[in-house]
DNA sequence: CAGAAAAGAGAGCAGTGCTCTTGACGAGCG
DNA sequence: CGCTCGTCAAGAGCACTGCTCTCTTTTCTG
């Protein structure tokens, strides 16, 4: 029951967007009274959440997907990068749910965080593994931000506070050209958006020092 | 009378966002009956392209304002970032309306690609004057995409293939780092969001060859 | 089989964007 | 001067939304 509701909200919200979803228009296809679909969902965040943990959840099955062991850590990077931007373009307003503007009056509960992370894992796991010594001459990164880096690092253990920030730096912007791409603002300037994507996840490959 | 919707509309867009935006809420704020608020903005999506343009406006202005012409171009990149990222603390919503997922239904008119441009044209202008020649051995890009290097030249003359693909890929990093803190991808991970972003930048500023 | 618990239906409230019709007001023109 | 015409505003109304409350039906359980 549960599950043909998130159904049939996925493909309205596949169609319309997360603005056009609608409890009442969901019950309507299902023959049920509007109101009775506030049983399992109270509240219309209630299907937000479940939705965006199932989104999480594919995207982090994805990524995982798409890293072969024993591939060299660069290709395992482009294809994680790949991984997220094929899931965006393939489901764009789901993605827009999970990195996009927050829904107004939307306080994501804490059953998102686990899923959520579950993608950025398999960065760190790259990461980890490669080990990067980055070749450049870097700025070392200011007394402050050591705590948040010790806490990046759970996700990647073992690499350089250099190498920590960099990735995240690297991560944001993988996310970043995705949004840039989905959300238009790419419109009207770049055409060959795959291949620009990939070309500039390469050059971030090589930022990484992978 | 436009300028005072427009203003209202600010207000509200600052204290709810922009789903919680309402043409009545606005004319009842005005004494005015909510018919009357359609002979100046026939529809919702006008008052957002009217508050849209006015941001992008904002922040290119902000962008340009940062900018002092003597300083080396890595303190002009950073102080462009910070621009972007001040104004993105100060204004969330206003922020996310021109950088978050894309209000469903809502399709940009090409009124607003003017002022969208104008902030972009600020970081163009650094590139252009430094004339990078990024230190390492990036992959050299693709055929395919030659033509979409060429189209974004146009706001960084002079510049080698190499340092456009690489600023286009700083740019989503700087939105993709504000846009994470923003909508709380950073939440419970990053303390220090200033200075973990200025961090970012700065390696970034070496990434570009700056 | 009887009673309790769960599931659904229906009406209703307050709110939304938007349209249509109606009425006031003032400027331009014969 | 009087008359028309365009502008501005108001009011009622439509279709829609999320959500609550009450009431009935179904289903499961002891």
């Amino acid at each position: 029951m549960v599950r043909e509701i998130t159904d049939i909200a996925r493909t309205h919200l596949a169609r319309e967007g997360a603005a056009g979803l609608s409890l009442r228009a969901i019950a309507r296809e299902m023959g049920m009274a509007s109101s009775a679909i506030h049983r399992y969902f109270p509240t219309k965040d209630d299907l937000l959440t479940a939705l965006i943990i199932d989104g999480y959840t594919a995207l982090g099955e994805a990524a995982e997907a798409s890293q072969r062991a024993g591939d060299p850590p660069a290709e395992r990077w482009l294809a994680l990068c790949h991984a997220v931007r094929d899931f965006a373009v393939a489901r764009p307003h789901e993605y827009a749910l999970l990195y996009g503007s927050p829904v107004p009056g939307y306080q994501a509960p804490a059953d998102t965080v686990a899923p959520a992370l579950r993608t950025t894992l398999v960065c760190g796991r790259i990461i980890s593994d490669a080990r990067p010594t980055p070749p450049d001459l870097a700025p070392p990164p200011p007394a402050a931000i050591g705590p948040d880096i010790e806490a990046i690092r759970a996700v990647m253990p073992g690499v350089s506070d250099d190498a920590v920030t960099r990735a995240v730096t690297a991560w944001t912007a993988l996310f970043g050209a995705v949004s840039f791409e989905l959300f238009g603002q790419f419109d009207n300037t770049i055409t060959h958006r795959r291949e620009f994507f990939d070309h500039g996840m390469r050059s971030l490959a090589r930022y990484l020092g992978l």
